[in-house]
DNA sequence: ATCGTATGTCTTTTT
DNA sequence: GACATACGAT
């Protein structure tokens, strides 16, 4: 069955090629099989990396495949990226000929680019992030009328991701999930913000993989293309995939069967984002035949930390088995320590970083890795204090801040005249004097003549609708977004973003804030143009910073990492350190509330990850008091903790306060989350300051179309109103009545009875009665 | 139109 | 406790 190759093929010595000389005999197999279906179930720490990337190195090598006819998808932009350092090692500048490597999202926006018409989009669109989304969505929640407090924006984008998560398009939707928003509308909500997107040109994380299996679906010829192209196609951490990223990857395989995918059910600590252990329990269903790898080899951990890792995670019911064994010698035990709260936690962790750096380890090597993003910052507190030398990876990333997304706006709107989310944006920001009024007018111009919202603004600041200072400013911003937009041809997109950022007076608003972060703001901008330089186009630019660009940035010196555990996952340290292991922290509250048992052991699956990082030293800390939301609670140590097998730890308690104090403290908990369970008391409020903007279906967005300059405003005025005519006596909201004397496209010009003559949009008057 | 204060909401985890 | 939003005051 097998297919082994004849090693001297690429006659290097001894007839076994580099890139699989280190490998044990299972990874070997696992390189060699390269034909049919192959499941490789890797457990944590044994090489599976590795073996992928001399796998990937062998199709190559031996001309099974050119580089650009691989599929490799991973789950993590690090993940790539490692991959791509890796396998270029074996076999050098090739590796730039993988288009074709990347994360589901990214392959999915890459393929969506050349087949965007198929979906009604255009091959510009822009990628929405949540914020976006759920700025959209509470637009759309208002404007239906529906109650913002009694049905979040939140919960909605929440059920829209799940079921794009899981291939379901608005017509799929059953009774039952219909129902699960606003008493049965759920469906509604679903296909009008779809829409919605299509107007704006834009689609969402989710879309990214939903359109493109739709498009595999309803156009053959398209995925017989694909599947042609990808003679070979591997997939990484394949616990992680949802069914989207399932259905994708099978209509992809099933032509030619050569998929290889790579994953450990212990490690599968997503399923809050749809990804289904089940994909890799039924893989050899679905491809019968398939070769089943085991790596069990563990070349990471010591004994001890292996095996405290692996009596813990014995706990869970629904798993494969793997029995990970290693050669390393003994080490030493996992430590667990009690501590009076959480200022002493970080304390603690601190004096023994630097103990370990005395004894002459490096802080790269060091990791705090927690349950949730709070936990960090008690960390970030004490080590400035003591100067110790710290990174946090992930949180607010880079692209999230707000100067960040500001100046992406512009770029979105110079790029995509149709983007209304990022028009909306900045188009008082800086503050230009343009309030809620002038956006109110925006909107409803907008509304009625269903174009986007910048040609809208166009064409209002060319009538008498808005007080003479706001038209100025608008018309002046709008010239201005033509003029970058002929800029945007003839210079490259970072030159561009400096001009912008100069000439929209964003640089000013921030040199003369004299606050303590604007230095830093204009510092992010300046970093922001840099990143730009190795893009040509800002499409390409813009897509990468929606997808890829993450803040790992240079750094100088060493730090040690504190970070998430599911942001760990796939690195190692020799020395982790794992805080807040307490009942209500870590498991969360919210696994321990909702998802009964499978959350839970999803929990302790993240445990095992957490535990297998540290290569050489763990330790697990657990306090008996913690301030959670501001208030302080007692708590008591994780489960976790006690279904770690006696002989691989080590107890340890430094209580400030004493043992019978603190037992008397953890033993009588209160419930630290009560206060959260509760629903919030809807309150009816419907008056956004405008939000009323009704649904423009049907726009043609052509892009570009306001870059042509000298362009009459009235070209952009879908449709004037015929039920007007010359002579109509008409009322307009601040004018009052009026008699109308002429009419060029949608403006009417009328002599007011009280205002005199003026320039008027029609969209805003009434046949008066 | 903008600023300041009061009020309510929120905390997993990521592309 | 921190942050966003809502509302009232300048």
């Amino acid at each position: 069955m097998s297919d082994i190759v004849p090693i001297s093929e690429t006659g290097e010595n001894g007839g076994i090629p580099p890139y699989a000389a280190r490998l044990n005999p299972p990874q070997r197999q696992a390189v060699l099989t390269t034909e049919g279906p192959v499941l490789m179930l890797a457990g944590a720490g044994t090489g599976k990396t590795a073996a992928l990337t001399a796998r990937l190195a062998h199709l190559i090598a031996t001309r099974r495949a050119w580089p650009s006819e691989i599929l490799c998808v991973t789950f993590t932009n690090k993940a790539a990226r490692e991959m791509r350092e890796r396998v270029a090692r074996h076999i050098g500048d090739a590796v730039e000929g993988m288009p074709w490597l990347g994360t589901f999202h990214s392959i999915g926006a890459r393929m969506l680019r050349r087949h965007a018409e198929l979906v009604g989009l255009q091959s510009n669109y822009t990628i929405i992030d949540t914020d976006d989304q759920l700025r959209l969505l509470k637009q759309m929640i208002q404007q239906e009328e529906l109650d913002e407090k009694r049905w979040p924006a939140r919960q909605l984008a929440g059920l829209i991701d799940r079921w794009k998560n899981r291939g379901l398009n608005p017509g799929d939707l059953d009774a039952a999930e219909n129902e699960a928003y606003a008493n049965g509308q759920g469906a509604k909500f679903y296909k009008l913000y779809q829409e919605r997107l299509k107007t704006l040109n834009a689609c969402d994380f989710g879309d990214l993989l939903l359109h493109m299996l739709n498009i595999f679906r309803q156009h053959r010829d398209v995925l017989e293309q694909y599947q042609k192209r990808y003679k070979y196609i591997l997939v990484d951490e394949y616990q992680d995939t949802n069914q989207v990223q399932y259905l994708w990857l099978r209509l992809l395989a099933q032509d030619r069967k050569n998929i290889c995918v790579v994953g450990d059910d212990d490690q599968s600590i997503y399923s809050w984002r749809g990804a289904e252990v089940a994909n890799i329990l039924k893989f050899e269903k679905d491809f019968p035949g398939a070769a089943v790898i085991k790596l069990e080899q563990n070349y990471r951990s010591t004994p001890q930390i292996l095996a405290a890792a692996s009596g813990l995670i014995d706990a869970n019911s629904e798993r494969l088995g793997k029995t990970l064994w290693t050669e390393l010698p003994a080490g030493e035990r996992v430590r667990v320590i009690g501590v009076w709260d959480g200022p002493e936690e970080a304390r603690r962790v601190g004096e023994e970083i630097e103990r370990l750096e005395s004894e002459g380890a490096s802080l790269d090597e060091v990791a705090i890795l927690v349950r949730a993003q709070y936990q960090t910052r008690e960390f970030e507190d004490r080590f400035i204090q003591i100067g110790l030398n710290y990174r946090i990876v992930g949180g607010f990333r880079f692209y999230e801040r707000a100067e960040i997304r500001d100046a992406l706006a512009y770029l979105r709107v110079i790029e995509q005249p149709a983007d209304d989310l990022a028009f909306e944006r900045i188009y008082n920001q800086p503050k230009r004097g343009l309030g809620a009024k002038t956006l109110e007018a925006m909107r409803r111009h907008a509304r009625r003549t269903q174009t986007p919202l910048a040609a809208a603004s166009l064409d209002l600041a060319d009538s008498d609708e808005l007080p003479a200072r706001a038209r100025n400013t608008l018309t002046g911003l709008l010239a201005q977004f033509v003029h970058w937009r002929q800029q945007s041809e003839k210079v490259t997109p970072s030159e561009l973003l400096r001009m912008v950022i100069a000439e929209s007076g964003y640089e000013d608003m921030l040199q003369k804030d004299r606050s303590a972060e604007s230095a830093g703001r204009l510092e992010n901008l300046s970093e922001l143009a840099r990143a730009m330089e190795e893009y040509e186009s800002l499409t390409d630019f813009l897509e990468h910073v929606s997808l890829v660009m993450d803040n790992d940035r240079a750094d100088d010196g060493e730090k040690l990492t504190i970070m998430t555990m599911h942001a760990a996952k796939g690195l190692e340290f020799d020395h982790v350190f794992l805080p807040g292991w307490e009942e209500g922290v870590f498991p969360s509250q919210r696994a321990l509330d909702e998802g009964g048992l499978a959350s839970l052991e999803e929990e302790r699956r993240l445990a095992y990850v957490a535990i297998t990082r540290a290569k050489r030293r763990c330790t697990i800390f657990h306090a008996a008091n913690r301030r959670i939301y501001g208030q302080w609670t007692s708590s008591i140590p994780s489960r976790f903790i006690d279904e770690l097998p006696e002989e691989t730890i080590e107890r340890e308690t430094t209580m400030t306060g004493g043992a019978s104090l603190w037992r008397a403290n953890w033993t009588e908990t209160e419930d630290p989350f009560a206060h959260v369970a509760r629903d919030a008391p809807g309150r009816a409020d419907k008056r956004g300051p405008g939000w009323q903007r009704a649904l423009s279906t049907g726009y043609d967005a052509t892009p570009k179309r306001l870059a042509e300059p000298g362009r009459s405003a009235a070209s952009f005025a879908a449709k004037p109103r015929t039920d007007i005519a010359i002579g109509a006596r008409v009322f307009h909201d601040k004018f009052g009545y009026g008699t109308v004397t002429d009419q060029e496209g949608n403006k009417l010009i009328i002599e007011f009875e009280k205002a005199g003559e003026k320039r008027v949009l029609d969209s805003f008057v009434k046949l008066a009665d």
